[in-house]
DNA sequence: CAGCGGCTGTCAGGCCGCTGTCAGGTCGAA
DNA sequence: TTCGACCTGACAGCGGCCTGACAGCCGCTG
């Protein structure tokens, strides 16, 4: 999972970044609204944090530059307290969730994985596809109900295939989200994990588009 | 456990922290309501214990505040002998239980402590889980039916490992309840605590997922 | 005040599972 | 058949985690 966060306050912007990290979101961040807008535009979120009182671009603008470009990744708006039509404006504008400063981590944490929940099309902390099941509670993996055990990095891979399970995910993509680009890897070093994800799930699971990516093979009809 | 304690009366404030230190509770506390609320907004308390007469805000607008920001902790309310009315405001205002001034340290304790079973959806004191058994009300632990002894930090680390045996906490969770972000220590010092619990407990009680965190194993299903 | 013992954080050392890299091998597409 | 994308077994390094030792702190005791 992707996030971003922007936030002008140093501080609130990092403990945000820790907590999202810490149920693991892969968090970049920024502090103004012109760098804002472009990121939103051109990079890939899972998850956006937004506050509203930014310097150079408002953040209710940024959101409605984003929106009106077609940008349709789940916002969560922080709010100045009490700012009763910052909500009005921001439903408007196209957010998904809104939190009153000052806010309680937990709920944003817990708001925030509902919202990369919902935008998936999914309530639940258990995931489902096919023989497959991912807890993220537990952050544990079943196959046809035989809980197996998987590192965090094949379970990150796997949580982000489930996520997306409706589409085949490029190398490129898989890469950016386990790694991040500051870091990057080989490809091999993907490759390397697929291969120890499949030695884990057996044939069937997890496919190979040659030349576009990797993809949940969809459940079996029959049987 | 975490508690907030607001009372601008520093004599009743000192007595209510160590009540409450004495069964477990890492107590913090603050005097006018202007801090209370934003404390209470901020910071996520197992048990809030509020007085409603308070300098410049009053308790009860406190509380509706909090309500307001969808903040949902047991509240236990300190309301002056006989006015009655306040209890009435309180219930509007969402509190969760009342103790009228002066009261017996001992029964606030008493009803804190049910007031944080109840928030955890749990009714009873003894918590169980496996071999292991937690009463809260004595703070003691037995392993299969023989009581042991625990010092205190391993006894907090316990009780909030059993709250939360659906799901694995994360180090960084389990240092901030177990000490606060304002004295924070450093991974090791848990991974001694966890070492030394271990000695007590023998094996497969607590677990570990490595990059993930620590948790309860769940029962045995074999007799 | 000195001594003592329990509790706990820090340190240093070590283990071992995880993971990236490498060197091939395999397979599909044109 | 050729090329390149992809797979895979082996291996080494890293780092998360564990643990024994030690010292500081604190309450208790004489």
């Amino acid at each position: 999972m992707r996030a971003l966060v922007v936030e002008d306050d140093a501080r609130i912007a990092s403990d945000l970044g820790t907590a999202l990290q810490s149920v693991g979101f892969r968090v970049e961040s920024c502090a103004d609204g012109e760098e804002a807008w472009f990121l939103g535009d051109t990079e890939d979120y899972d998850l956006v944090v937004l506050d509203l009182g930014l310097p150079q671009v408002d953040g209710l603008t940024v959101l409605k530059r984003w929106r009106g470009n077609g940008r349709d990744m789940p916002v969560l708006v922080l709010t100045a307290r009490g700012a009763w039509t910052e909500r009005v404006e921001g439903i408007d504008a196209g957010a998904d969730d809104y939190l009153p400063k000052p806010f309680r981590m937990e709920e944003l944490v817990a708001r925030a994985r509902a919202l990369v929940r919902r935008s998936a099309g999914r309530g639940s902390a258990l995931q489902e596809a096919g023989d497959l099941v991912v807890d993220t509670n537990r952050m544990s993996v079943s196959l046809r109900g035989v809980p197996m055990s998987v590192t965090a990095l094949e379970y990150r891979l796997l949580a982000y295939l489930m996520l997306h399970r409706d589409r085949i995910i490029a190398p490129g993509e898989l890469l950016e989200h386990l790694y991040g680009d500051e870091d990057a890897r080989e490809a091999n070093a993907l490759e390397a994990v697929i291969t120890r994800l499949r030695r884990k799930l057996g044939p069937g699971i997890l496919g190979t588009r040659r030349g576009f990516g990797y993809f949940l093979e969809p459940p079996e009809p029959n049987a």
